[in-house]
DNA sequence: ACAACCAAAGAAAACGGTTTCCTTGGTTGA
DNA sequence: TCAACCAAGGAAACCGTTTTCTTTGGTTGT
């Protein structure tokens, strides 16, 4: 010690309560002298607050996960605050166990993340008196909710191509089932109305998988197809993209002078596997992950946030596959 | 309170110290009614440890550290012990800082994770005198590391070729500077010798792409090739083999009947995209997470730890490509 | 010269548990 | 009958901070 009580000591490190300089000096020397850290849980015990959240996740494959993660701890690790994960795996019993573990730990707050943002994650939060926002995933009436702007998102895709001068623009996407389905579609429909162009056709429903978006490449480009062909396809995300683009190759339509492709999620891997790299729809995700996070501290910090779910724009990363001016 | 003192509130809630049994009982009943939990953050103060580990990653990507952060997650939670999830993105600023918060947060131990067995993360730790093991990434003299066993998961992949029937297993890999690479060559060498077979030529090293794949199929059943093809091909990683089918498949080679592909990491994504299916090297992340944790444990207890790096056995997950049994 | 005030620093309580030690009263054995 | 012992439970210290309250001594105003 510095010869002084741990009160002042206290006041001289958090620049609190009126002392004399040359005391604050002498203690704040001592403490970098030990290598003094302050004791996080200490802290926490008086001040009620832990400077914890956390995330749990069922993404097991960590597609959607690990860039909502890794936003929201670069945003908290900054502002003091560490992050809990925890895999519950769509296990309501694992789910049940690891909530328990984050009210033991006394977290400020709770990110709950999902991989479908219409469903919940299997966890009662009935009688849970902590601030929680849901990430990509359903959330209750009243909840907080932070999403990509799929349909936006969607628009600006199509307004690209539009802008590029593509006319006959399809639209290839996933199981109807998926809330993400509708919305690329209404923003699809949105990005045309406002170009002045009609859709191409009704938009082609089926798996999020390669295998379907090298079948739909038939049914768009086959042999049976009419005369009218698209001019540019929008896929609902980067394996059917894929998919597609890989029949285009063995049916001899060029891309993108014959057909311009635009994918949807941004997954580096399949956007730079294409032949030509793939332009695609990125849903900022780490950016959705920072959002959330500076939510729920506003949330502690018990200032009023209005319920709803946040869509925050996605951003359109041009690659060859449309042509014009990328890459 | 159920009319007793803290103390033996204390003791009745943790099987401590000698009770009547209707005492215990009684406290045990006002606990469940009033949904006590006990405070994590007060009770690890007095005990000086926090049931808290703190996980440290550069892999922003997710390929490697997510499946490590579920297994450790999943194992750590049924002891009570919760994770702290650190993206430090290969920055040494953030990793430090990062490292600084989980001081203060007072963590029982450290996990570091990487994404390349060969490269150390970009942390000082010296000094810390906290538990720390390594896993996917490089440890210092004397560390703890935790890798899946690259070398016998190449040797159960061809071996599991070799059973096959298939006599001219070639190689085909990723950058020489990677670890992983002389590794998992050393397995097909190994397990090609055990089998009584010659080595098909040298392994072809180049990028862990699919682009690679692609031009690596040129080579070794391009017209410029020899009369001796090869009857099977392990490939250093999933990537490679999905280009090396592929162009395969534009060669007009069949796969499995003219020549079996094996692939490394069972990268769910591509594995299952390749036609036929890809039978992969599944490196067991979530087991080795799992182990990491649990050895980071037995450290905290205080049990002596040897150093040295553990590789865990890989599992082959056998699909259609190598033909045979699988799938 | 003395009351009133103010700045500086320390004492002590609090946070929510665990643990050590002590008290109490009943039982046992000589 | 009395010492010795034991089980049950309580008092209090402790972990490492923050915060409130108090003390101390110097300065100002009259």
């Amino acid at each position: 010690m510095a010869g002084v009580s741990v009160a002042t000591a206290s006041k001289a490190l958090n620049e609190r309560g009126s002392m004399m300089p040359q005391t604050r000096e002498r203690v704040q020397a001592a403490a970098r002298a030990l290598n003094f850290r302050p004791n996080a849980m200490a802290r926490a015990l008086v001040s009620q607050r832990s400077f914890t959240l956390g995330l749990l996740t069922n993404d097991t494959y960590g597609r959607f996960t690990l860039p909502v993660a890794a936003g929201l701890s670069e945003a908290m690790v900054d502002r003091g605050v560490s992050v809990f994960l925890c895999a519950i795996e769509d296990d309501p019993e694992r789910a049940r166990v690891n909530l328990d573990a984050m009210q033991e730990k006394c977290v400020d707050g709770l990110v709950l993340a999902g991989k479908r943002v219409d469903r919940a994650l299997p966890l009662d939060l009935s009688g849970l008196s902590l601030p929680v926002v849901h990430v990509y995933s359903a959330r209750p009436p009243g909840g907080i909710g932070f999403e990509p702007d799929d349909e936006a998102g969607a628009a600006l895709a199509v307004a690209h191509l539009a802008g590029l001068g593509r006319r006959r623009i399809a639209h290839v996407t996933g199981p109807v089932g998926f809330a993400a389905v509708p919305m690329r579609e209404a923003g699809w429909r949105r990005a045309l109305a406002e170009a002045g162009l009609s859709p191409f056709g009704e938009p082609l429903s089926g798996e999020w998988s390669e295998d379907f978006g090298f079948r739909a490449a038939g049914l768009l480009f086959g042999p049976e197809t009419g005369p009218e062909r698209p001019d540019a396809v929008f896929c609902g995300n980067d394996q059917i993209a894929r998919g597609l683009m890989d029949a285009l190759a063995l049916m001899g339509v060029g891309v993108p002078d014959d057909v311009a492709v635009v994918g949807f999620d941004n997954w580096e891997i399949f956007a730079q596997a294409t032949r030509p790299a793939l332009t695609s729809v990125d849903m900022a995700l780490k950016e959705v992950g920072r959002q959330a996070g500076l939510t729920i501290l506003d949330m502690i910090d018990g200032k009023r946030v209005e319920p709803g779910t946040r869509r925050l724009p996605c951003r359109l990363v041009v690659r060859r596959s449309c042509g014009g001016a990328g890459g």
